[in-house]
DNA sequence: TGTACATCAGTGAACGCGCGTTCACTGATGTAC
DNA sequence: TGTACATCAGTGAACGCGCGTTCACTGATGTAC
């Protein structure tokens, strides 16, 4: 029965993300191809072209999803918090789960140079939505002694640094297994910071 | 005179090198080719080749690079400086300074999966070098209620998101525009952070 | 200073390759009546 | 329920391309005596 080849193949347009990722997965940005791609989809080589404008439009694609999977998964995590700090810690721990469980996604979405002409409205606004976020988040900090913008920054670099050095294999493995580990390795670097105060220059 | 063609080149290795980082910073990472970098010295697509073993080499070189240089202007920012916390800051700074001036070294250091087998003695030194001192100067830091490691992660993840959003273009480049505001952005970084003391979870 | 020779850093032709993309096509599907 | 037709999602041949890498070669350079 499955067998059975059907000349349409069903949902060909998110079985080439899917594919494009496990490809990046194991060979590499570098060696992507959309030929590859089809093949292992059993689709002929010009397939792909009834989907995507060109290879740059498949990686766009990916990096749309990647901030549309990470802007959910955050709003999840708040879910249900109250306070503005907690809300904060949560969408950082989010953000680092989310790279290590899709690092294909999370080096597309900001480590490829991508084509702007090539981004679709909607990404466009989910990674905006991604930032603003986190920026609507600082500005609701107690004491707001911080200028927002400045206050996102800060604390989108250190998840994001956090995210890097994990996905680049910078903290030995057997380090990230067990439940919340992860989440304890970031609450971790926020607590060493925050534990920082006072010190020299101010 | 100049135009007079040598036979030999001079510092072909060198000039590869040099020639291989301006083609990515053009062109993306993924149209590096080896051709494009002999063709553009004047040199035949086959020269290359006397000097690096394949392309992958010329990549880990470029790494390697990149490693020795972070290492050599981080210590020349701590240099003078006796206290352990302004020690990190200084690192801190010219660590995200050093990615600001050599981007495609800090992509290809960081982000371009390279061939394990390729690296060279001296530069897997030199990268162990950067996170060594790192560590070293965590382990000082007075107080020292932190595992130097868990320490050393948290600056590092810190100072290298804060490269990574500002290579990205994640911060509008008039911000960092003018002597120091490199400095003043890194710098406001640690001081978001450190003002977060107290916060909700300890 | 001169010569013989080893070594080094280039050359240019050739190999085989897979890729992105286009095109005219055809089979499958959905819709209007 | 049946038919006609438009549209959609595939196919496979063909295009032109630049690439990585190897090879036998040759011109330049350095060294020993």
């Amino acid at each position: 029965m499955s067998k059975k080849k059907a000349y349409h193949h069903g949902d060909l347009r998110a079985a080439l993300l899917a594919e494009a990722v496990a490809v990046i997965a194991e060979d590499g940005l570098a060696s992507l191809s959309l030929r590859a791609c089809a093949r292992r989809l059993g689709v002929s080589h010009a397939a792909p072209y009834r989907h995507f404008q060109n290879k740059d439009a498949v990686l766009t694609a990916i990096a749309g999803q990647g901030f549309r999977w990470l802007v959910a998964e955050a709003k999840e995590a708040m879910a249900g918090l109250t306070d503005v700090g907690e809300q904060l810690d949560a969408y950082g721990v989010a953000y680092v789960e989310f790279a290590l469980r899709n690092p294909v996604h999370h080096r597309v979405m900001f480590t490829s140079q991508l084509d702007p002409a090539m981004v679709d409205n909607v990404d466009q606004q989910s990674a905006d939505t991604a930032f603003g976020l986190l920026r609507q988040l600082a500005a609701q900090l107690p004491g707001g002694a911080h200028d927002p913008d400045a206050a996102a920054f800060a604390f989108w670099s250190l998840v994001h640094g956090v995210s890097m050095l994990l996905l680049d294999g910078r903290v030995p493995p057997e380090r990230l297994e067990g439940e919340g580990a992860v989440e304890q390795l970031v609450r971790g670097s926020f607590a060493y910071w925050r534990a920082e105060r006072g010190r020299a220059d101010g």
